[in-house]
DNA sequence: TTGAATGAAAA
DNA sequence: TTTTCATTCAA
């Protein structure tokens, strides 16, 4: 049985898709559910193309090559490492700077997400904000991209001199908040982490994915000067195409396959010259010193973290929740209000996240942006590039007038773009940006709010065991008798005191302990 | 899971 | 020829 995915032109259904955006898109959900399948796809390029391209199109500084936007990739001779451009289709010399819809524009593809939606939580904000306060660490991409050919090469060795493909902007973004979605969801499934990180990436302003997919850039480069006669060759395992007959050349090319676990740390594949692999490890520990993100980009500027210092925020959430910000997915409560994981049937610790910063209630001097900008970027130590990144994109997000429609069903997302314009252009102005953020507070306070409510909604829901029919539902009643106790319910009820109750749904083992 | 790159079908 | 599409593969 070939797995065959259906090609189904009209947008059927993007629901798989955005839904868990959709979920929290409480302004604009009410409308319509319509206006999305049939705008998805044009809105999703046109708006994507816009947010990948333009944060590199003016970088005077920053090497002249845009790294390409996103399905119409190499619009500009993208040098690969394997020399030749991606001349072969898309950057056709004449599709200049416009798209062509030829014949059948289509969806580049269905997308089948195979994962279980229930068992993953509903984003009501990107990870960089989710996880913001998680004491659990962010991988510290800059020093993971700037490693040293050598380095690079030694990677390779330890792989049967297997040369990996670099690493593209989700995926370093992915890897960069991997540890932290784990913590956040409580599972260590890598699908889960895939899933997650898919439905945050869009979610991130502009900053974020554009210092990552600066990253992707410095990776791409470094990893070719590492492997200079590197090219991507995928295997033709896969099936033929339309008409193509099946004969021979089924070989497969793979005879080495390195990778296994897709998330986690490569395990050495070999096992072979315990020395080297040690020595390298400790390379790479050294590499992969933690740094928390916000410290390391300076993401704290953005209005995302900005709002969450502020006081009225702060304050409506951590009455509202005693943790003040968003939790854990496996988080509940107990009757007194303390937190506690349901997976485990434990309390939380009190070290995975900081506690709110109360300071901040009296005190309440959230650092300006500037102020952040230089303490984090510049005060890091980089080649200078990243700060300039940061500039631009926020001189690019000041000319985005239109925050792309895909991506930001949500009211976060469609709020950002709008702020940052006057965040920035206001930053000479300390009246002014103390105004506006205040206002961009008052206006995101419901949202958040509504977050909050989401996600508490969603740990309730997260925590009942899974029989997928209401009990109260007289129709369950008939089924009851029929289905008898096929499910196993029994334990259902004792939600009481989740603390004694013994037997957590099926949904929730998923064991795997975090490393 | 997204994105970069490939090879081949389709226009 | 150029564009579109299905695939592979990075973790």
């Amino acid at each position: 049985m070939t797995s065959t995915t259906v090609v189904h032109r009209r947008g059927h259904q993007q629901s798989e898709d955005s839904i868990g955006i959709e979920a929290i898109a409480h302004f604009n959900a009410r409308e319509s559910t319509e206006q999305f399948p049939e705008f998805h796809d044009d809105a999703k390029d046109l708006g994507q193309y816009q947010d990948g391209y333009m944060p590199y199109g003016d970088s005077p500084s920053y090497l002249h090559n845009p790294p390409t936007p996103r399905s119409n990739t190499a619009s500009e001779g993208v040098r690969t490492r394997s020399g030749r451009s991606t001349r072969g289709r898309t950057d056709s010399p004449f599709s200049n700077g416009r798209i062509s819809k030829s014949p059948a524009a289509r969806t580049k593809k269905e997308k089948k997400s195979k994962l279980d939606r229930s068992k993953t939580p509903k984003l009501t904000a990107p990870l960089s904000i989710l996880t913001k306060d998680l004491t659990v660490p962010c991988k510290d991409m800059d020093a993971w991209v700037h490693r040293s050919a050598e380095t690079r090469r030694a990677e390779v060795e330890k792989r049967n001199g297997y040369v990996t493909r670099p690493m593209n902007s989700f995926m370093l973004y992915r890897s960069c908040y991997a540890e932290r979605t784990k913590a956040w969801c409580v599972q260590n499934n890598h699908q889960v982490v895939s899933s997650v990180s898919g439905e945050s990436w869009p979610m991130e302003p502009q900053e974020v994915r554009a210092q990552f997919e600066e990253w992707a850039r410095v990776e791409r480069e470094n990893h070719a000067k590492a492997h200079p006669e590197y090219k991507f060759s995928p295997s033709k395992s896969g099936k033929r195409r339309k008409g193509e007959m099946s004969d021979d050349e089924g070989d497969d090319v793979s005879e080495i396959d390195p990778h296994a676990d897709p998330d986690g740390d490569y395990r050495g594949a070999g096992g072979r010259n315990t020395r080297q692999r040690r020595a390298l490890q400790q390379q790479q520990q050294q590499l992969a010193q933690h740094v928390p993100m916000n410290d390391v980009m300076g993401f704290s500027s953005n209005p995302y973290y900005a709002q969450q210092t502020m006081p009225g925020y702060d304050q409506s959430q951590y009455q509202y929740v005693h943790a003040g910000r968003p939790l854990p997915s496996n988080v509940a409560f107990d009757a007194n209000g303390v937190p506690f994981n349901t997976d485990t049937n434990t309390y939380i610790p009190q070290a995975m996240y900081q506690h709110p910063q109360v300071q901040d209630f009296h005190g309440m001097r959230a650092p300006t942006p500037q102020q952040q900008q230089q303490q984090t970027i510049g005060g890091y130590g980089l080649p200078g590039g990243q700060q300039m990144m940061a500039e631009e994109s926020f001189a690019v997000s000041s000319r985005t007038g239109t925050p792309s429609m895909h991506q930001y069903s949500n009211a976060y997302s469609q709020q950002q773009p709008i702020y940052q314009q006057q965040y920035t252009s206001s930053s000479n102005h300390g009246q002014q940006q103390q105004q506006h953020r205040q206002s961009f507070s008052q206006y995101v306070q419901p949202t958040m709010d509504a977050a909050m409510v989401e996600h508490q909604q969603w740990l309730v829901d997260a925590a009942q065991p899974q029989p997928a029919i209401d009990p109260g539902l007289e129709e369950y009643a008939h089924f009851e008798n029929a289905m008898g106790d096929m499910n196993g319910l029994e334990f259902i009820q004792d939600s009481t005191s989740p603390m004694d109750g013994r037997g957590m749904p099926s949904a929730w083992s998923n064991g795997e302990s975090l490393q």
